[in-house]
DNA sequence: CAGGATCCACTATTGGATCCCG
DNA sequence: CGGGATCCAATAGTGGATCCTG
């Protein structure tokens, strides 16, 4: 049972909202999707079962969940503080073709234009049948949320784009970080050295840190 | 051979300057006291060898380190890095006199209203005689750091006044806090609770958080 | 492999406890 | 006890590693 495509901005918020209180075990059993009760087990699930029972157009994997409304989903656990408990992944780099792009063309700005947070009540001790859906929240970034967002993307993307990736840690950038993204630590993928020869390194992609998509949140529930 | 009090501001910094370089071990050698080897028999030390050395005026507590400057006198230990290692003690909390007070007239204020603050370069595991002492950075709160050192003391002050003692933590405050100030846990001293009746109480004090003193002898450095 | 993400060992932080001296 | 502070066990934070599906 997965829903169609909504074709409005207004109804694919109403869905969302109408989710609000159900567990990712109710959830799974409407979108015939099975849970897992170990959250290791669990990773990524409680994102699948939100685009089936949303309606999120598969498979168009370069495009926005939502094609036709221009809106990516993500769902963002959260402690029972209210604050995100994970980094929020945003896309994969591609090593070999960061050179020519600037930040209004590049995926992580297209990606963040427009995002329905889907927040999961995600004590980190509740099994993953019995953890609850949230309030979600439309989110497009403000001028001063842009203005970090660029300021980061254009420092990491500078140092990849000159083949400096092994200096590259989870360290840098304020709100946007670079960590691997790979099914293990011995994944490796081809990209540029600083010289212009092939070197062979991990593949990573783009995470908004905690705190920010904390101060995120705060700033929507206000506004709400 | 204690050093008299200086004249003049221009003269305790160039005996401040002059230091800069020295290990805790000439130092001490110089004003007669011993370092202890271990840094856990020495806490506090390194403040009272420099208070010696540059003529503060002792025992005359309620003032500030030179009277006659209205200059305080604060030891920092730094990392590696040059980042503070620890807080920065600013003065005792008398628990039943804060109602009455307000931030231009308490002891916060006046203290940090000028203070001489004296780096000691203090890798963790390094002998307390072989730390050296930094170069010296004279202080006076910008408008901005003012706004936030007011902002937290009325904050904990207005706790305090209204016997809330025991729910401050070490948690609140964003550049000031609130901590334990004893010889031990079990010290204990009279406060009024929040029906003004009398409650036993650990001692406590003020604290700058080191992320604060950071960002002051950043600020500082740079001006220089 | 790319997209959906979270895990978790390690490091950094820190706040309550403590130490010395006069 | 008040002034000079630092110690260090416990917690918070995080960044590299990992898991599942189509």
């Amino acid at each position: 049972m997965c829903a169609s495509e909504p074709r409005t901005e207004a109804e694919l918020l109403a869905r969302a909202w109408a989710l609000a209180g159900l567990t990712l075990g109710e959830l799974g059993a409407r979108v015939s999707v099975e849970v897992p009760f170990e959250p290791v087990r669990g990773k990524g699930v409680a994102g699948q079962i939100l685009e089936k029972a949303l309606g999120a157009t598969a498979a168009s994997r370069a495009e926005p969940d939502f094609v036709s409304l221009g809106i990516e989903l993500k769902t963002i656990p959260l402690d029972p503080s209210g604050k995100p408990r994970e980094s929020t992944f945003v896309c994969s780099i591609s090593l070999s073709s960061m050179a020519d792009t600037d930040w209004e063309q590049s995926t992580v700005f297209r990606k963040l234009a427009k995002v329905l947070f889907v927040p999961i009540e995600a004590a980190s001790d509740k099994p993953l049948p019995h953890r609850r859906v949230g309030r979600p929240a439309l989110w497009t970034p403000s001028h001063e949320e842009q203005r970090m967002l660029r300021a980061d993307w254009e420092r990491l993307s500078e140092m990849i784009a000159r083949g400096d990736v092994e200096h590259i840690t989870g360290h840098l950038g304020r709100v946007l970080q670079v960590r691997p993204k790979a099914a293990s630590g011995r994944s490796r993928r081809r990209a540029p050295d600083d010289e212009g020869a092939v070197q062979w390194t991990v593949p990573r992609g783009f995470y908004l840190r905690p705190g920010f998509t904390a101060a995120v949140l705060t700033r929507l529930r206000q506004q709400e």
